[in-house]
DNA sequence: AGGCTTATGCTCATGATTAGCATAAGCCTG
DNA sequence: CAGGCTTATGCTAATCATGAGCATAAGCCT
């Protein structure tokens, strides 16, 4: 029962939304992680080993987080641990396997000034394809799309199956679209050929001759190791999350205009609300109360500033916001 | 980055519905794993070791179950990892720390047959204040819930913390039941010194003095080190799963009827179900298709036989079956 | 003053849920 | 074999939730 060859390690999503974009903290990759990347153009996620110091887990992580970033984290919980053999190329040279313990976390806008070495990486510019928040991102339809078509006609014996997941996961035909399904769209995008790592992940490969070598890479921001895949679980499971919980007040400052708070689940959700819908789902909902206060920064009226009311907890057991899509951007 | 001290462990928490009763597979303890528990009154989930040979936890934990227990998984998806210290009261004595990696699985019910060392346990013979399909267990508020209470008050500095967690997992007062609330009973219960493991892991405490020796302690099944909390994760888990994802025709034959149906739902979700509504609720959200055939062992009036509709996952985001709760067992 | 912006109240149609009632169709017993 | 037991299944009324949109309010700016 004792595994001596692992090398076991905590990783930390840390997410905020600022400026109506959602946005990760990443570090600069430690230049043993990484491995055949370009140091230039790659990030990566805050990273650490576990330590005996620590009771538990989670504290181990906020540990680490501060050292390497200066951010005290508010909300955290276990995200999934990444333990399949090959995550890393070198264990093709007889590395010990990486085993990741991941953690999803959410940190208020103000933390943005508080990170020392870290940087606050807009999640879109990683996730180009998962903003639909003004309608379908032209990158989907005009390059991505045609690219998995391509990628799922290719091989004749999966051509069915590909086609099945390139519909549910990007909501073709008769499908709709599925904001949580982050991973499995990157995933497949993945299996395409269309994230940048994938290139280093083949060059690293046994016998690169065996796999065709990939055409049409997406270019864009990389990152080390599977993290970006990491990444994508913690979108999904954000994006599932905020429905059945009030995960989404973390991200707030303590007093916020019903604007603010549509503008930040709709940043995370990558979906246009509809407004009104919105506020009658909050409200009835009992998850916010009004404190009487206006905001007359918001360039019209002046909006009534909420609280978060803690009380919603003990009152129903799911009280998420809900999304009351809209088909397009609200006029 | 490297940690050398780590046991890393994968964990399967294996349900099934038998005769209406959620059941999980048990194996006899491992004479190490026993730490301070009886072995006679003590179970354990199966468990083992990471291994190189296989690619994925999955694959890994697959053929670890098949090992120990000749069963072929079906369902499998990761549950959490449970890497806090003390887990294992031996890491006092300088034992290196125990890792879990626990997956959530499930079988059909003739799995059952296929078990070689294994043993199928009842769920609710170790959750027995969970099971509400006959309205609140007498455990509950005869034994459990007094206890609860007085342990809440007994430290005054913590008694309303206390007393509002009690609230919201046992849905006291103005907060309804929430049967996806299985942990944090579980862990209420632990603190109160009402599941019998609390009582090993105090007796292994470093200073028994200095925490009051428990009274009332729930008598039962025992299960090793933190096994009842692995399990209590993993039912809630299933619960709240049901109800998005079409996971419980996992545990059912391929052909059955709609009541059989419900009473696996209710078996898992430990409450009765309106009947009627049930019906339509799955046929309206075409997760079923009727085959025609009638199953005449009913007692009553020959029921029609349904298959799973596969296509379902193509047409929604969300197809899990709900549960339209009836108040008591329908007539 | 008039137009722009955002906030906020209200309505209407539609669909989903809850809670029952009622009937159907087997089996079993007297 | 009728009557009562069982379970299956169809149907409805009331209530509640959701999606879409209209209309008005109340700031700012020119």
């Amino acid at each position: 029962m004792l595994l001596t060859h692992a090398r076991l390690a905590l990783n930390a999503v840390v997410l905020a939304v600022t400026d109506g974009a959602p946005r990760v903290l990443t570090v600069t990759p430690d230049p043993d992680d990484l491995a055949l990347s370009d140091p230039r153009t790659c990030c990566a996620l805050p990273l650490g080993p576990l330590s005996d110091e620590h009771a538990t887990l989670e504290l181990n992580l906020r540990h680490l987080v501060f050292q390497q970033a200066g951010i005290h984290l508010g909300y955290a919980e276990q995200l999934y641990t990444f333990g399949d053999r090959l995550r890393d190329p070198r264990e093709r040279d007889g590395a010990p396997r990486l085993v990741s313990i991941a953690y999803l976390t959410l940190g208020r806008e103000d933390a943005l000034a508080a990170s020392r070495s870290g940087r606050w990486t807009n999640v879109y510019d990683l996730f180009p394809w998962e903003d639909h928040r003004d309608g379908p991102p032209p990158i989907l339809r005009d390059h991505l799309l045609p690219h998995l078509h391509t990628w799922a006609e290719q091989d004749p014996a999966r051509r069915d199956a590909r086609a099945q997941r390139l519909d549910i996961a990007f909501g073709r035909r008769d499908t709709p679209w599925d904001e949580e399904r982050v991973l499995e769209r990157y995933e497949l995008l993945y299996e395409a050929c269309l994230v940048p790592e994938r290139l280093a992940d083949l060059r690293a490969a046994a016998n690169p001759a065996a796999n065709p070598i990939p055409e049409p890479l997406h270019g864009g921001v990389a990152m080390i190791l599977d993290h970006r895949r990491i990444l994508a679980t913690a979108l999904g499971r954000l994006r599932a999350k905020i429905k059945y919980r009030p995960v989404v007040f973390e991200l707030l400052p303590e007093r916020f205009t019903l604007l603010h708070l549509q503008r930040t689940v709709e940043a995370l959700a990558g979906a246009p609300l509809h407004k009104q819908n919105f506020r009658r789902l909050v409200e009835r909902g009992g998850l916010v109360e009004g404190t009487g206060e206006l905001d007359s920064q918001t360039g019209g009226r002046p909006a009534e500033l909420f609280v978060f009311r803690t009380e919603v907890l003990r009152e129903r057991p799911d009280p998420g916001v809900g999304l009351p899509l809209a088909r397009r951007r609200d006029p």
